[in-house]
DNA sequence: TCAACGCGGCC
RNA sequence: GUUGGCCGCGUUGA
């Protein structure tokens, strides 16, 4: 299986403009089969409540006859189940959809296929969701645009809900570019068509792909690479003096660009071009700012104290100074993250604060450790530092609760940390270098 | 080298 | 009750 799709994958990559017409009897036993054992076991079941334990009793039987109702074309997915996951910002949640477990196989069998061919037509500014790249690397390209080209403004924008917007008629559009194999195509559409279930009453989904759904990253990056990504590089691009750079993570996005009128025209002509594809600018997450190495002097010169900031992957971005008194980007966590994380973390501390000290400490340091790796970045230091100190606090404070002849005092507790020491804040990763 | 499980992060 | 893709790390097995 691997080996056809790596085949795939090579024509897609010698031949951009090859169009397939014949990738669904890819779909076979074997593939399905593969995928169902990729998939993990301990998840929400959909709207058939079909868990994978179940649908594994009769495996053999299952795949042999959802695959004969792929072939004959009858295969139809199930409604997606609603389900919302509360959102720190609003009180309404971010709304998934749960696929059914056999949708899943299907899924991931499609999404397969759609990423041999579409990897090789990525651009290298888009990030999200792309095997091999990760946020870490977003960031970097990001300081590199910015420390090594001329960029002086910057456009951070936000595409509001945009997976619940995402047009079908478009979608598929975009798919037909480098797909023709009218039996993959119609069950990509029987996907986005799939509907939803909310609180037993169907809806029908005619617009947007389902969050949560295995092939919804995928057909985003598909959909985003057209509409956003090319258009970018073929057109804005040309049109532009100066420069002009992207960097792209799923729907978030950072445009650098030398010249102020070429910034704003761009920001005019991105809310008409995706206007065009139902997706809207959420106007109070999107700004356009001056920022870069001329940015500090000229807003000085306006009798105005800093730059402007932006946010991009959980960090705020910030003109700061280097140690020899250059210009250089810099990066904190940003505040909304920040505190969301701290959040979170009080509160496992406080649903386990019952547990022995010294289980809790065991269980709080892969908690540290992982997000000492992701925050602990070139000119974060401060920032993970004090995570750290808040958490020890924030321990300190739940210990004390219990009843009597376990609290701790203050003393008695930074001792209890020297043997059983939490780790410590690290840099993890460098901006710079390559 | 490969599984299984867990933790952190982004959207 | 809570999904998905990707990235990173850890533990345990063989």
């Amino acid at each position: 299986m691997e080996t056809k799709l790596a085949r795939i994958a090579q024509v897609a990559k010698e031949r951009p403009k090859e169009q397939f017409t014949s990738l669904a009897h890819l779909i076979n036993v074997e593939m399905l089969l593969e995928c169902h054992y990729e998939l993990s076991g301990n998840k929400a079941a959909g709207i058939d409540r079909v868990t994978k334990a179940e649908y594994e009793k009769n495996l053999l039987e299952n795949i042999i006859v959802l695959h004969g109702s792929l072939r004959k074309m009858t295969y139809r997915p199930q409604a997606v189940r609603r389900v919302y996951i509360p959102k720190p910002g609003s009180d309404k949640g971010r709304p998934l959809g749960i696929l059914a477990y056999e949708d899943k196989i299907v899924q991931l069998a499609v999404s397969k296929i759609l990423t041999a061919i579409y990897e090789q037509d990525f651009l290298d500014s888009s990030y999200g969701f792309r095997p091999g790249r990760s946020c870490h690397g977003a960031l970097r390209k990001l300081n590199n645009i910015i420390m090594t080209g001329k960029t002086n403004w910057i456009v951070d924008a936000d595409v509001s809900g945009f997976f619940d917007h995402v047009d079908h008629g478009w979608m598929m559009k975009c798919l037909e570019v480098r797909i023709k194999d009218p039996k993959l195509l119609r069950i990509i559409k029987r996907m986005l068509k799939a509907g939803i279930m909310e609180d037993g009453e169907y809806k029908l989904s005619e617009e947007g792909t389902p969050q949560g759904g295995v092939a919804s990253p995928i057909l985003a990056n598909i959909y985003l690479h057209y509409i956003l990504d090319l258009w970018f590089e073929r057109i804005v691009k040309k049109q532009c003096k100066g420069s002009a750079h992207i960097v792209r993570y799923a729907d978030d996005f950072v445009c650098c660009f030398q010249y102020e009128h070429e910034a704003k025209r761009f920001y005019y002509e991105l809310i008409k071009r995706l206007e065009k594809f139902n997706l809207n600018i959420a106007p109070e997450k999107s700004k356009i700012i001056e920022f870069g190495l001329f940015a500090a002097r000229n807003v000085k010169k306006r009798g105005e104290n800093k730059p402007e900031t932006f946010d991009f992957l959980g960090f705020t971005h910030y003109c700061g100074v280097s140690q020899n008194g250059k210009f250089r980007v810099k990066r904190k966590t940003s505040r909304k993250k920040y505190q969301g994380a701290l959040y979170r973390m009080k509160q496992w501390i406080k649903a386990n604060r019952t547990t022995p000290v010294s289980i809790l400490l065991e269980q709080i340091k892969p908690k540290l450790v992982g997000y000492y790796r992701y925050y602990g970045i070139t000119d974060n230091g401060p920032m993970i530092h004090r995570y750290w100190y808040e958490v020890t606090k924030l321990l300190f404070k739940w210990i004390n609760r219990r009843s009597q002849r376990n609290s701790y005092t203050w003393e008695k507790f930074l001792l209890l940390l020297k043997v059983k020491p939490l780790p410590k804040p690290k840099i993890y990763f460098s901006i710079l270098s390559a």
